[in-house]
DNA sequence: CAAGATTGATTCATCAATCTTT
DNA sequence: AAAGATTGATGAATCAATCTTG
């Protein structure tokens, strides 16, 4: 009963929209598109998010896995799931269930926060320490490969028209 | 109990890597970035994806359900839930329920299929059709957007960089 | 048997409500 | 009361298994 373990973004799948408009504005005017659209844009991040996927599901890790266990590497310490999801900049109820299923893959180990009773922090454990290392050479593996398909000046061009756009 | 409409990625709210190599090649070469980076792109393609959700929740549509509606309102004719699959590039099980909540919403209705006792169309109800008018309004307002940020020429390059990245 | 759709189990996301502790 | 975590319901996606029909 082996299940997917990475998902899709949600619009993956789903970049097939012809960017034509539903009310053109002038008759004839620009029917042929003049370069990238905003579902071009979002395809190409459609398919690099693929990669991404892929090369962590070789490790056995879905991004969304890897990213918590990413954010206890770099903390260096138990942190709290409140702190998780405010890293995360998602519901905390997601947290809970995604550090249940880490927990119940041995990556991580709920602890007793030592001060706030309340609180319940997320421990790394050597499992997910060496998990999350081999996720991050694939990750970087992308990262790579991301930044070898263009040249520096096309990089520092690309970050300029992404400013415009975002 | 008013529940989320418009999901995000996977991804979203998830692009706070920072994008620095878990094993630097050169003890101190460039660890200042150049240019643009796989999750500075990602970052923004998240935005973008938001704003359509925004828009499209203007009308109490969700980026999936929207497609689904674009399809048949395309097709102008019902559809086979196969058919669909096909179009969105996704599981026919997700289909199945896509148009169970379709249906439930009063957008779709299934018929059955003239030829084929297997098959099950979906048809566009007026109510359907009238929520993918008013969601293509919506979409071509983020569109716009997109278009506009970016001068022809600039578009143009970024289609370029694109294909290069894709 | 192959093809169409459905159902069931799972992941990952949301929000609302609850429960404990500060 | 406010903050921390959990639980429950839902949306959207996957795959596997099933059921019906060609």
């Amino acid at each position: 009963m082996v299940l997917d373990e990475v998902g899709k973004p949600i619009y993956r799948s789903a970049m097939k929209q012809v960017d034509e408009v539903a009310i053109p504005l002038k008759p004839k005017a620009a029917t042929h598109e003049e370069g990238a659209t905003l579902f071009s844009f979002l395809e190409v991040a459609d398919q690099l998010f693929e990669r991404i996927s892929e090369a962590l599901g070789k490790v056995g890790l879905s991004y969304a896995k890897y990213e918590i266990l990413k954010h206890l590497q770099d903390a260096d310490a138990p942190l709290t799931l409140g702190a998780l999801a405010e890293g995360q900049h998602c519901a905390r109820s997601n947290i809970t269930q995604l550090v249940d299923r880490l927990e119940t893959e041995g990556m991580v180990r709920r602890v007793d926060d030592p001060v706030d009773r309340r609180a319940v922090r997320a421990q790394l454990t050597p499992v997910g320490l060496s998990l999350v290392q081999e996720g991050s050479i694939q990750i970087d593996v992308v990262r790579a490969q991301f930044a070898a398909a263009l040249t520096t000046p096309e990089r520092v061009e690309l970050a300029r028209l992404l400013a415009k756009i975002g």
